[in-house]
DNA sequence: GCCTACATGTAAATAGTTACATGATTGA
DNA sequence: TCAATCATGTAACTATTTACATGTAGGC
């Protein structure tokens, strides 16, 4: 999921390790409190496989700052972010997955998106249903805490249902909510396409245009 | 914080692993998708350290069931959980830990309980501003989805910042006595409300928290 | 002189999951 | 016979955090 998640961002441009851990706790939200510790290890491991580069340490850091290393999306980390945004499974349905899949749906097919928003929505529906059998079954032996918390708890499954209604009506519809900016092409490929890859005798589906509702 | 929930529900009754599992999962839906793999491992450990002790595996099942193993809490084990309960520090105010701590409330003493609420608060406080900071400074190049995400996500903060707010307010009148007994059967439940939730996103209706001062 | 923000990293520990294995009973 | 629900468990794995270590530069 952090993998996934640097990829992601990698995809607007180049980044180095400490900015690019403030953007995914603090801008993107997914990743409450993401520790170094993480962060460092997974972007080496990343440039092990190929998927992304690094920059030398800067020569000349800036004033205030230590020199920076910068990494930025390889074609073939591009082609593994976009094997893996296809991937999207059950595993995806769940909370923190979800954030992260939805915080990079502009770059992941309509097909795709669909899939995930209903996946999500069902999935919300199912819990919401689990806890209000359960509910009712212990409601004597439960404290005003814990049916204070199971209310709270039940409302915002309902607001993000509701929530994720909207984003799959705007789906359907083929444009975008809010009314925002469709999404951007991506940055230029400094690389030309790969040759091959191992598991590309994998038929995919061919009618998958990537089309994006520019307004 | 797997221990700690398994000694609060305990607090309740005894119950077996598999019972224990279904509440952790759908009643308090705290913990989304618990698997034995860490519920058994935790009971044993448990049993080890003294908190709980286990009933040997029923002789005669009932019908249509294995034997099962009935867990209860000792009297060293509810000291624990109270030690536990008074450890609550800054730890406790993110999202898993909170839900949990807020779920055996009604067995934290009043001065915690304020500590918790208080600290989530600013806990979320803080998040909400590192958001919009990071939503101001980036916001020609978001797309339609990450600001649907950043905004819903916001949303949902401001509404459980008001939800505690009310909570805090209802403690501070002093709602429930310090330390006191854990109110086995208490708080009359007023309304299940059913389905009654508003159909349109209302912001200027408060969610009424159910801590009714049943007295 | 110390704290904060910037910047990168490692080793050990922790908390949990997945996949597997067993086994009884009821109902389609 | 096959699936589902009930019920308990193990071993291997994964992801992530914590605590540590190093270093620069500006402001109080």
């Amino acid at each position: 999921m952090l993998e996934f998640a640097i990829l992601g961002l990698l995809h607007d441009g180049p980044l180095h390790g400490y900015e690019l851990r403030k953007q995914l706790t603090n801008a993107l939200g997914i990743f409450r409190a993401l520790s170094y510790g993480s962060l460092y290890p997974a972007l080496r491991a990343l440039v092990a496989a190929g998927h992304i580069s690094a920059t030398a340490p800067e020569p000349q850091p800036l004033a205030g700052t230590r020199a920076r290393i910068t990494y930025q999306l390889t074609a073939q980390g591009k082609e593994h972010f976009q094997g893996l945004v296809r991937e999207a499974g059950p595993a995806t349905w769940d909370d923190d997955d979800f954030d992260v899949r939805l915080a990079f749906f502009a770059r992941t097919e309509a097909q795709v998106r669909l899939r995930i928003l209903e996946g999500r929505r069902s999935r919300l529906e199912e819990r919401l249903e689990h806890m209000r059998e359960a509910a009712l079954a212990r409601r004597e032996r439960m404290d005003s805490y814990t049916l204070a918390l199971q209310q709270h708890t039940e409302d915002r499954a309902e607001r993000e249902v509701r929530w994720l209604e909207e984003l799959i009506t705007a789906e359907r519809r083929g444009a975008h909510p809010s009314g925002s900016p469709p999404p951007r092409e991506a940055a230029r490929t400094t690389q030309p396409r790969p040759a091959a890859y191992p598991t590309s005798s994998d038929p995919t589906h061919p009618q998958t245009a990537h089309i994006e509702t520019k307004e």
